[in-house]
DNA sequence: ATGTTTATTATGTCTACACATAAGGAGTCG
DNA sequence: CGACTCCTTATGTGTAGACATAATAAACAT
């Protein structure tokens, strides 16, 4: 039985429920337990290793977070038969994410206007009849060069600090995360064209696929918030593991 | 002290993570926890909640998880000043995210060849020179209306068996996930211009945006497949929480 | 044969306790 | 004053044991 622990450190007398979750996921991956498996109880698998059954609850618990497993009660733990199944994006704010790459931040105001919530935003938010809200043209530049277009709209009676906020040094995502909670989060990934505006402040022709993101937020029943944005040419969202 | 356990269960006595976990996130949405406060110890807070550490902890390894909470021993427990804002997407078989919506699944094989590698997928999968891969197109639809232009490259010095495979009747995905392991995935979204072969079989029109989601894996170090998921006109993929 | 109840069993989770480990902070020494 | 060591402390994780719960399977009744 080679390679019972491999991410064994040292040290260590006691398995830690890391070196079992290594185990069981090779074991998935590149070994024995191929998909629909179903694996031996806990307790036993427990003796296996040499470790409580706490520990090998844990273990087993953490990898079926990942994905690979499939745990019912007294149905067993069964491998799962198309393993990957999530993908799981970390969504920084723009400024970690460009500065993450080594490249300089920059932010910039484009437009700043209150007004009557326009018929399809209303809908989408559930805004009473004349609304009024706050709508905004940001940039983020990394390296000096446009790497999103934040197009925002805000609730004003949600959040009417919003009318006095002055958003031409500090951008609203900025604001808005260190002043309001939130309960519901809506994202969307999709393509769309570029518009005349996207045409304007990113590197496309009009009608190029644009990578949007668009995200809703609310709280406590009430929208606060809805934010499309529009990625410079090329851009991908990638994961990996 | 209203509200101390809001998804209490009236037959239980004993407190659960779970409705520690609720508490917790309540307080820092909608409470006296905002963004960069140090909350108070495990055992402290233990106490005030009538739970064991171990309860406690895995309460607050949750919240954390959730992206609420930043952890560091010593330093303590801080509510994270903008938190991880993750989009957890889950992807499933095309099967399924068709049948799912009550539609009917259909699957067509379009074109099915044995080719030499074109120079940048031997960059993209890090094949030899003159490396055989097996190239498919196929179609997904739901309900008659196409719905998933699947453009796949299996690598065949990888898994010989993909070339006798007759993938008219099974999908490649689903043959591949039943064959094959995995050790590493990437995966990508991306916007892209409507080509030939996607107006062909896809509502669009030449250039149109297209949704895309590109997805690489790799087994021990070697490409198993690459393939490109072209979606069909106005397509979203939305998660809420 | 079919529907209903009951027993069994594997996972889910709580408790109490112990030791490990990282990291902040105090104290010490040059 | 700065660099180093050591102590303290909050989280990280392991163990053993107990009860809860869901879901299957077997026994039973119709």
């Amino acid at each position: 039985m080679p390679d019972t622990a491999r991410t064994e450190t040292p040290k260590a007398e006691t398995t830690t429920f890391r070196e079992v979750m290594a185990e069981i996921v090779a074991r998935i991956t590149e070994g024995p337990w191929g998909p629909g498996t179903l694996l031996p109880g806990e307790v036993e698998l427990a003796e296996e290793f040499g470790v409580s059954r706490t520990t090998m609850n844990r273990a087993l618990r953490e990898v079926s977070d990942l994905g690979f497993l499939d745990r019912k009660r007294k149905a067993g733990t069964r491998v799962r038969m198309a393993p990957i199944r999530q993908a799981r994006f970390e969504m920084p704010v723009v400024r970690s994410e460009i500065e993450k790459t080594g490249a300089e931040y920059r932010y910039a105001l484009v437009s700043h206007e209150v007004v009557v919530a326009p018929d399809w935003l209303r809908l989408r938010m559930g805004l009473k009849a004349r609304a009024k809200v706050v709508h905004l043209l940001c940039l983020h530049f990394a390296d000096g060069v446009a790497f999103q277009l934040e197009d925002r709209w805000i609730n004003a009676s949600a959040l009417p600090q919003a009318l006095e906020q002055d958003f031409s040094e500090v951008g609203p995502n900025e604001w808005l995360v260190a002043t309001v909670p939130f309960s519901e989060v809506e994202i969307s990934f999709l393509a769309a064209a570029a518009d005349a505006v996207m045409v304007a402040h990113l590197d496309h022709a009009l009608g190029d696929p644009v990578f949007c993101v668009e995200r809703a937020t609310w709280w406590q029943n009430a929208a606060v918030t809805l934010v499309t944005l529009a990625h410079r040419r090329g851009y991908r969202m990638t994961t990996r593991y």
